[in-house]
DNA sequence: GTCTATACATAGATAGAC
DNA sequence: GTCTATCTATGTATAGAC
C-alpha cells in the first residue's frame, strides 16, 4: 500500500472537505454556510471556491464513502445460516460506523437534494460478499426470501435514529464503537427478519 | 364530541399551520422560507407574523402530534405474549402513519433545533397502554427485559427511512396505508427483539 | 385582520490584486 | 494559491396605513 505524497493544494482541498463533512453532519447542509466552512478550514471563501465550484459540489464530495474493504476477503460459504447472519450484521454495523457522517448526510439530505440521490442509491445497493451469500441462500431455499436491500435501509435508518437519540439525551459527541444497545437491536432484529 | 365553531382568525391560523407542516416535512425547516409559507397559505408575511411570532414558533406548533387514541380503550391484559406484541406493533405503525409529518420533522430537526427536542422526548416517551403491558410482563418475567423506548426509536427511524426510500425511488407522494414490506419489517423485527 | 413597503442581516458566489 | 472587497439575491422580521 503506497501513499502518494500530496501537494499543498491537495492537502488544502482535503482539509476543506473534512470540515464541510463535519459541519454538514452536525448542522445539516442548508444551515451550514460556505463562510463557516471557509473559516473553520482557515481559508478565504474565494480560495475555497477555487477547489469546489459550488456548495453543491462540496455536498457531493462530502458523501463519498470512506471505503473499508477489510471484510471483502472473507469466505462466507462454509458458515451456517446463523453464523452468516451474525457476520453479515457485524459487517453492516462496521460499515455504518465507519461511514456514519456520510450515511447521516445521505439519509437526511437525499430527498431534498437530488444531486446526491445517485450516491445514496450506490451506497445502499452496493453488494458485499455477505449480501451475495445471503441472496444465494435465499435462492436455493436455505433461507427464506426477503428483500435484503430494503431491509438494510430500515436497519441503517434505525441505527442512525438511535445514535441521534443518544446525542440528544446524553450530549454524546463521538464514539468509535457501537453502543451495546444498538448492537443488540440490530442482531435481534436481523435474526427475526432473516431467520426463524 | 362537539366541534367548536372556529372564528375566521382561528381558521387562518390553522391554514398557516398546515401549510407550514407540509413544507417543513417536504423541504425541511431551514429550506422553507416564511415567504413560501405565506404565499401558499394565501396571506401576507406580515399577517402571518401576527399569528406566529417567529418561524421557530411555527416549527414548534408544526410538530404537535395529531392525537389518535382510538386504541386507548383496548384491554391488553388477557392477550398472549404473541398477540400482545402483534397488537403493540400495529398500534405503533398506526401512530407513525397518523403522525408521519410530525415524526419526520421531529426526527430530522430535533438535533439542530433544541426548541423542539422537548416535544421529541414527549412524543417518544409517552406511554401507551400497550407499552405498560409490555413493561409489566418484563417485570414479572413473562417477557425478557429489553429497553422498549429505545427500541421504539429504532423502529420509527427504520420506518421513516423506508418511507423516504420509497419516495426517492418511486416518486411516491402520499399513501394512507403502510406498504406491506414495511409492515413485514416491523413485525418480524419486533418479534425478534421482544420474543424468542 | 390584512396589506405594501421596507429594514437589516446573511447567504452564495465572483473580480481582480498580490 | 490566497487574499480583500464586493455583487446580488434572499432570508427573517417589523412599521404603519387601511
Amino acid at each position: 500500500m503506497t501513499i502518494k505524497k500530496m501537494s499543498k493544494g491537495d492537502l488544502t482541498k482535503q482539509r476543506i472537505l473534512l470540515v464541510a463533512q463535519e459541519l454538514f453532519y452536525k448542522h445539516g447542509f442548508d444551515s451550514t454556510s460556505t463562510a463557516s466552512i471557509a473559516k473553520k478550514a482557515n481559508i478565504s471563501e474565494a480560495a475555497m471556491y477555487k477547489y469546489f465550484k459550488s456548495k453543491s459540489k462540496l455536498l457531493i464530495a462530502a458523501v463519498e464513502p470512506t471505503i473499508k474493504q477489510s471484510r471483502l476477503a472473507k469466505d462466507y460459504e462454509p458458515l451456517s445460516n446463523d453464523q452468516l447472519v451474525d457476520l453479515w450484521t457485524a459487517d453492516l454495523l462496521d460499515n455504518i460506523l465507519v461511514n456514519r457522517p456520510q450515511f447521516t448526510i445521505l439519509f437526511t439530505e437525499a430527498v431534498r437534494h437530488p444531486e446526491i440521490s445517485e450516491q445514496y442509491v450506490e451506497q445502499v445497493y452496493q453488494r458485499t460478499n455477505g449480501d451475495n451469500e445471503l441472496l444465494k441462500r435465499m435462492e436455493d431455499g436455505r433461507l427464506k426470501k426477503q428483500d435484503v436491500m430494503f431491509f438494510q435501509i430500515g436497519i441503517i435508518g434505525a441505527i442512525l435514529a438511535m445514535i441521534q437519540h443518544l446525542h440528544i439525551h446524553q450530549q454524546l459527541t463521538t464514539f468509535t464503537e457501537m453502543p451495546m444497545a444498538i448492537q443488540l437491536f440490530a442482531t435481534t432484529a436481523v435474526k427475526g427478519y432473516l431467520l426463524a
